[in-house]
DNA sequence: TTGTATGCGTTATCAT
DNA sequence: ATGATAACGCATACAA
């Protein structure tokens, strides 16, 4: 009994390695790992033998022993830390990479680091003890510096969404500023002169663009905003309520038109207006697309940003370091559309109305 | 020169090893190895100079290395396939296991099978060659057999959303009967008797379950639904769409109420309602929330899955599994609710009405 | 064309 | 309490 020969599985049947594959055919270890990586020099015949012992004892490579051994140490997965998975923009992102990543049988490692810098470190302390080839990070906080450390062993970093910040580094970043700022002039193309804006926190590179955005277009259109018509640090979609509920009750100097910083804004902003009886009145604008935004009514215009190259190109640029390290950093500007559905087409009350 | 004491950094700087560590805290490297898995038999003193070590060179344990010569061999990950993380309900879920896993500190690896079963089995290969510790599967196609071998070598499986077929495992599933069953009596109690119903393929297993709630209720109400009132294998909102307005071009027999059997349906549906002019005259209920569901008007009424119970429970009963393998394979049931918002208590026009 | 021996970074065994 | 050494499953160098 101690060489259990004819044992009954009584273990949980331990994972079959290429010895057992090696035993069954009748070959060498080297010969089934060069059936595993397709290296040239293996007979049709012994190929075949190996792949049927690889069946009929339903072989799976075991890919960790496999990097370890390596030279390049190549995991064959990146990582991707996301501010929340839940959210439609982080979804669709991390669908597009993994598809581009998949093309190239690469895995993809996804966290949520619900815009918390401690809890960015640590996704990513995670994935490099993974050993992942390569990080995609939408950074949160103010200093991603710790990540030149990862870079220098080997492990190429792309930001998303925003540049890291005391760091120099690969990035693919939607054109915000222009982005608002044809928002803005869109309204002021349809009548409005008195355009209000609400915004996220200016710590945020993308709010801070967007703001800056919306500006821009004031200042050539030389419309000074009124202080009432400006709010920033919005963090959710009921702060944007509250803020939007307060800037269309100014009597005297409401806006009649209006720009949200992202979706929940909007749809915070959206709750306001209806509550308000202004959904038809006051003329809107969203940053970022929303399921429904063509079943609303007046269905929602958006800027959307074009998720599809930001994964494409976010993921290109990754894949490319990895082939060729040491070139130059580079920043990917990514354009946003202006999608007019009927919301930000709504002309302004007629003068002297509104009291 | 041979030994390069202070050599430049030419080469990408291999990560540091516990040897470094161990070297560098002047100790050997069981005890790296002992501090590194908190392991006892350590004396306080030796434990900081190695922690210290470890600082200083930006060590990070190498998890391929440690899950390879580990005995249970684990990878202190998972695996999720969904079918496309794109879809809300997807990446809710996705989130939900992946703060349940992390708080464990597990990590999840996620792949979208798109509904093909190919895609399935390639993606489950993938991840058993990263050798996760368990699987969670949304099940597609008509065969999951495949997953007994994997669970043979020490690989559990719990099914999500729908059981797998050909195969008797764990599986976490919300009352889709149920759901679908209420909302018709819903619609009914509003004094609908004409209640249609759109579904997908009836070989998915969830569409043949919420059609199931749909006949059961119209029996129960003696409402023999007529023929042109139930439309199945809509696959996307674009079917959807033309389904509902065949449905509801019937001069003679339109229902007047109907139930959406899935999100996209319900998308599709909407449009169709909103190119007839009927958005207001005809009651809808949706399966699956969405959005924007309370900014429409009227407001839809929905029948919710309860991701956060999905997900935890599934997790749950993975990790369950995990610590005592053996145990009795179950079925759970999540509860899912309906919420009326205003499309589904619309009521149906007066009689006579209509042609 | 094929196989043997060595090593990857870690955990496990066992001696000290 | 601590460390030398074997072993994990695989890739690599090199011999046959």
């Amino acid at each position: 009994m101690v060489n259990d020969p004819g044992a009954v599985d009584a273990t949980p049947a331990r994972a079959p390695t290429i010895k057992d594959v090696a035993a069954r055919a009748g070959v060498g270890i080297k010969t089934v790992s060069r059936v595993l990586n397709d290296e040239p020099n293996v007979r049709p015949e012994m190929r075949d033998r190996v792949l049927e012992a690889m069946a009929s004892v339903e072989y799976r490579r075991n890919s960790m022993a496999s990097s370890v051994r390596r030279r390049d140490q190549r995991t064959a997965s990146i990582g991707l830390v996301v501010e929340d998975l839940a959210n439609p923009f982080a979804s669709q992102l991390t669908r597009v990479v993994q598809d581009h990543a998949l093309r190239r049988r690469y895995l993809v490692l996804v966290g949520s680091s619900d815009g918390v810098a401690e809890r960015e470190r640590e996704i990513v302390g995670e994935f490099c003890s993974r050993r992942v080839d390569g990080l995609l990070v939408v950074p949160s906080g103010t200093d991603q510096s710790y990540l030149a450390a990862e870079r220098e062993r080997g492990t190429p970093v792309v930001f998303i969404d925003r540049p890291g910040k005391k760091i120099t580094a690969d990035a693919v970043v939607s054109e915000n500023e222009i982005g608002v700022q044809q928002a803005t002039e869109h309204l002021a193309r349809h009548g409005h002169t008195r355009i209000g804006y609400l915004g996220d926190r200016q710590s945020v590179h993308t709010a801070e663009r967007r703001l800056a955005g919306y500006r821009a277009a004031m200042t050539e259109l030389d419309a000074e905003p009124d202080t009432g018509w400006v709010r920033t640090e919005l963090t959710d979609a009921s702060a944007a309520y509250r803020a939007a509920t307060g800037m269309f009750q100014q009597d005297d100097a409401a806006p009649t038109a209006v720009v949200c910083g992202n979706n929940l804004i909007t749809v915070g902003t959206l709750h306001a207006l209806q509550a308000l009886g202004l959904r038809e009145t006051v003329a809107v604008v969203g940053f970022d697309d929303l399921d429904l935004a063509d079943l609303l009514r007046p269905a929602l215009t958006v800027i959307t940003q074009d998720i599809e190259a930001i994964g494409e190109r976010s993921a290109d640029q990754l894949f490319t370091r990895l082939d060729n390290p040491g070139e130059e950093y580079a920043r990917v500007s990514v354009p946003v559309r202006l999608v007019p559905r009927g919301s930000g087409e709504i002309p302004p009350p007629p003068h002297g109305e509104g009291e």
